[in-house]
DNA sequence: CGTTCAGTTGACTAAGGTCAATTCCCGTGG
DNA sequence: CCACGGGAATTGACCTTAGTCAACTGAACG
């Protein structure tokens, strides 16, 4: 059962998944960090971060088996282990708990995610920024700056000038 | 086991779920219109409305069992099935479908709200005004104007201009 | 008819984006 | 050890999008 976990290694910058492609594996980082991130007309959307001790994956195309329209790439060297789509169906088949498992960790990125899209309606890139430095203080500590921004749905600059104003 | 699926009527404007109070049941809905929405300095957030023939409950609350931030109430009369978080247990326990169904629900679930989190990122207004009405033509139909404007995330005063300008 | 509330319009404001010019920082090679 | 090169971050000037507030219109309902 152990060998379905496949280990795999990541240079500062080297992608686990691209554009176009399709999302077969989930990943376990065991260390570094990765990002999520979608490109549109030039400029990166940065969508999560995820540090050592949890789990990446698209899942639109994981789920649907269809070409992602994310990038997954390593910000800093990463070690991850590897399932497969396949072989998480035939964990969830045969283990209950691998079922409940996924359940929970889906469950858990809807509240995740559903709290962010509320924050974007309801506050300024300040406040966004406060409650990133409060809530993901190793985000702040690891990422450059203008994925931070990117992060907050907003650019270098806006950011730059957040910071200073703060500082004052 | 169909006894544990309690018919509820809601007319319009009665709420299913109130700030404060514990989210206990997932909402099957039979017939009507219902939303999801959260006051922030009195002024109303509309995360999601669901139609007859889907789901609707406030995931963070459900799963937590602690009290919901955010309203349900009902756009238009509706009826529904309500289901407890006990018995949808107790059904996940012995079914395994349940369980496999549940994690359907929230893996969709994080799809639609991942790639609304990141349209709110990337589009102006007016592009998430034409997303809404291509992919959600019925909410366009049957939803007041000043609750559109608030599910997109701008004010009755800004999508009464994207109107006009669009018209023209 | 009048009241009420959704929707529209206008004038003004504010938050953040854009573009360009520096400055800062850090790693590399002479 | 120092100088240079390149990307990150900062700053300034200006622009665009959407928010705010207030006045007005219009349709629905008693």
């Amino acid at each position: 059962m152990l060998a379905l976990l496949r280990p795999q290694t990541f240079a500062k910058g080297a992608f686990f998944l691209k554009e176009g492609e399709v999302c077969r594996d989930v990943l376990f980082i065991t260390s570094g960090l990765m990002r999520v991130y979608y490109v549109n007309e030039g400029r990166e959307n940065i969508r999560q971060f995820m540090f050592e001790n949890s789990f990446i994956t698209e899942y639109e195309s994981f789920l649907s088996r269809k070409p992602s329209h994310y990038f997954i790439d390593a910000v800093e060297p990463t070690h991850a282990l590897a399932l497969s789509f396949e072989d998480l169906e035939a964990l969830e088949q045969r283990f209950t708990h691998f079922l409940r498992f996924g359940k929970m960790m889906a469950e858990s990125v809807v509240v995740h995610v559903g709290n962010r899209y509320m924050s974007l309606i309801r506050d300024d890139a300040t406040t966004r920024y406060l409650t990133l430095m409060k809530e993901r203080p190793k985000v702040m500590q690891r990422v450059p700056q203008y994925m931070i921004a990117s992060y907050l749905g907003i650019t270098p600059e806006a950011l730059s000038r957040i910071r200073k104003e703060l500082a004052s």
